[in-house]
DNA sequence: TAGATTGTTAATCGATTAACAATC
DNA sequence: TAGATTGTTAATCGATTAACAATC
């Protein structure tokens, strides 16, 4: 694998957890460390840290091993958290609700600007720093602002709706907790999708069938 | 792969999708379907179909296909979801109120029994049906009732503590929220993970990349 | 220099896809 | 019976691990 090539998605959903454990070793004051150790900590090969990392750079040193400080930086550019993506965010319910108020936006690359709900008991309450918009008001907020993205947490029966007229206005990056398979029926989209539910179940399987 | 051999967690991860789209083709009365038309619906393979239901058994019938009520029926039963294990919620902070009054536990193998949190201020407030319990009746609560699983919704400082009470009483089964690394340092546990930000940097990464 | 540890190539392992004989 | 589609084996592809030469 060598740089330019396309990063397998195996690998770019390991980067989160690599900054993850080098944000704490810094924050331990730890400032090298060696893949093998760092595989020690998270559990996994130090062969694959090495794979992983290569595959964006040779951000180490023969004999020495990684500056963490330098290592984390590394990660945080290629991961792209420093950008700012301004992000709205469909459905003030209880999930929207938890979401707006408990993630540090900031730190994983984006700046929420704005909720909205189309239940009107909603709209006009506070959400964190935000108030709650009027869903009518989506495509006016958006042709002021430059959104990048959508977190939607909306049922699933309301997000063709919804996706049809972000996707008008241009906002083709989704954070997306219902079931509609949204990919699927949009070109052109990068979607993450959050399924609580198929994650469950998966637990549900692995103690039916502890041995 | 024949049966009783284990099976791979890439099969088992799919295997809520599976029942998720076979629901919907059940609702909408379908009663047969071939492999090559679930694997256009799901977007997938036709031979990847094949292959990860006849890990556990031949539910299709030459030259027809498979029955949608048979099959559904038979994925609910190797998921467990008829087992009602019964659970109970740490933490009813913005996630844990979110999860527990959004999710219908019923149908996804669950029986929430009780939440419980140590802000005296949460404790007493109705929680969908239920009732906010100190958390220092978590012991007392569980000798009462056989609880099977937890689902930790409270912050990574918190969970070692909490991780530590429950592992004592028998509880190793766990849905967990934090960042907190449960299964590196508690053994003969079932732990699955809910890493909101790490999904959410994966996004930042993608869009970062988009070509 | 000697020791340590990377970057990278090669070997292995596992997962996905293709092919087709079995059979409804 | 002929057509369709499964169950299953074999081929391919990709991801992980091992090994080691390069080098700090």
């Amino acid at each position: 694998m060598s740089k330019g090539d396309s990063i397998s998605m195996s690998v770019i959903r390991r980067l989160p957890r690599y900054y993850r454990f080098l944000s704490e070793l810094n924050d331990q004051n730890v400032d090298k460390i060696s893949s093998t150790k760092l595989a020690q900590i998270m559990n996994v090969t130090a062969s694959q840290v090495r794979q992983d990392l290569n595959c964006f750079g040779g951000f180490g040193q023969q004999g020495y091993g990684y500056s963490v400080k330098q290592l984390q930086k590394e990660i945080e550019n290629i991961l792209g958290l420093n950008n700012n993506y301004k992000a709205i965010l469909i459905g003030a319910g209880n999930f929207g609700s938890a979401v707006a108020k408990h993630l540090d936006f900031k730190r994983l690359g984006f700046e929420l600007t704005a909720c909205f709900d189309k239940d009107e008991a909603k709209v006009g309450t506070q959400l964190g720093k935000l108030k709650v918009q009027n869903e009518t008001e989506l495509e006016l907020f958006c042709s002021k602002h430059k959104i990048d993205a959508a977190f939607l947490c909306i049922p699933k029966l309301s997000v063709e709706n919804t996706l049809n007229r972000l996707y008008k206005i241009g906002i083709k990056n989704y954070w997306n907790f219902s079931h509609f398979d949204i990919s699927a029926k949009y070109k052109d989209t990068i979607v993450e999708n959050v399924h609580l539910s198929d994650n469950l179940m998966t637990l549900c399987y692995r103690m039916n069938n502890r041995k």
